[in-house]
DNA sequence: ATGACGTACCGCGTACGA
C-alpha cells in the first residue's frame, strides 16, 4: 500500500467535520493536516478522528481564528509548535512519524494571509507574514534543522504564473505580488533544499488552483482560483514521491463548503 | 481585482480571511 499526507485549510473543523469524514473515508490519507481549525484544542473533535481510524493527533487550536491540526494514523512523536515574529497564535505544528522511509519530520502551517495592501510599511498583516518567511527562511537554513521533513499546509502564496487565474491581473493582489513569490522561491532551493511535491508530479505548463473565493457567483465557471496550499518535502524524501491530486470538487461537495480543497501527495510503499 | 461571501463570538455588529 502507498503512503498518503494531504493537507486542507477547512475554515471551521466544527462547522465542517461531516466533510472532513467523508474525505477521510473516500480518500484514506494516512496523514491529514488541517489548517484554520478555527477552535481550542478543547473544542476540537478529536474522538471523532479516532473513531475514524486517526487516533494519533497533533493539535494546536486557539478561540476563533487561525489554528493547525494534524490527525495520522500513523503513530506521532515529539509533537512541538513554533512561534513566529514572537506573535503568539497557532500557525504551526510538527511531529515525527515512520512511514517506511526513516523517520520524518512533518510541518504543518498557516501563514499569514497578509492582509489587503502588498505594502510592508503600512499594513502591518502584509509585515507580518514577509517576517515570517524570513522567519521560516532562517529556520530552513540552520545547520541545527537537520534530518528529513514534509512541509505543508496553506502557505497564502501562489507562487507562479499557472498557479493563478490571471498572472498580470494579480501582480499588485496579496498572494501573488512579485515579493511574496520570489521569497517563496527563495526558501524552495535555499536552505535544506526543498522540493515542491505537486509540481513535481503536475508540471508548471498546467493551470493548478487549491482555492477558489466565496465571492465568486459561480466559481465553477469563472474559475479563478488560486494555488496557495502546499506540500513540500527534502530531498530523499522527494526521491519516493509517487504522485499528487488536487481534490476540485470538494470546493462543490456540499453547500457549505471550505474555500480551500485537499492536496495530496502519494508515497511508494515501505520498503520490505 | 472577483469580491453580489463566510466564520466566530456572548453578537444583535465587528474582526478577519485572501
Amino acid at each position: 500500500m502507498s503512503v498518503s499526507f494531504a493537507t486542507w485549510n477547512i475554515n471551521s473543523v466544527r462547522l465542517r467535520l461531516p466533510m472532513v469524514l467523508d474525505f477521510l473515508e473516500k480518500y484514506q490519507p494516512d496523514v491529514l493536516m488541517l489548517q484554520e481549525i478555527k477552535c481550542t484544542n478543547d473544542q476540537f473533535p478529536a474522538a471523532a478522528f479516532a473513531k475514524a481510524g486517526y487516533p494519533h493527533q497533533a493539535v494546536h487550536g486557539q478561540k476563533s481564528y487561525h489554528g493547525v491540526a494534524t490527525i495520522s494514523k500513523l503513530p506521532l512523536r515529539d509533537v512541538s509548535s513554533r512561534m513566529f515574529c514572537e506573535v503568539p497564535d497557532s500557525r504551526h505544528v510538527s511531529a515525527q512519524l515512520d512511514f517506511g522511509h526513516g523517520p520524518l519530520t512533518v510541518h504543518n502551517f498557516y501563514i499569514p494571509a497578509g492582509g489587503d495592501e502588498p505594502d510592508p510599511e503600512i499594513n502591518p498583516k502584509f509585515r507580518h507574514k514577509l517576517g515570517f518567511l524570513s522567519e521560516l527562511g532562517d529556520w530552513f537554513a540552520d545547520p541545527a534543522f537537520v534530518g528529513e521533513h514534509l512541509i505543508a499546509g496553506d502557505f497564502n502564496i501562489a507562487p507562479h504564473a499557472n498557479d493563478v487565474w490571471g498572472h498580470k491581473q494579480l501582480l499588485k493582489v496579496v498572494s501573488h505580488t512579485p515579493i511574496e513569490t520570489q521569497t517563496l522561491d527563495a526558501l524552495l532551493v535555499n536552505g535544506c533544499g526543498w522540493t515542491d511535491l505537486v509540481r513535481k508530479h503536475i508540471p508548471h505548463d498546467q493551470k493548478l488552483y487549491s482555492w477558489w473565493s466565496y465571492r465568486s457567483a459561480d466559481w465553477q465557471a469563472s474559475d479563478r482560483g488560486r494555488r496557495l496550499d502546499h506540500i513540500w518535502s527534502t530531498r530523499n524524501i522527494a526521491e519516493v514521491s509517487q504522485g499528487a491530486e488536487i481534490i476540485r470538487d470538494a470546493r462543490g461537495w456540499t453547500a457549505k463548503p471550505s474555500d480551500h480543497v485537499p492536496v495530496i501527495v502519494r508515497f511508494a510503499p515501505a520498503a520490505t
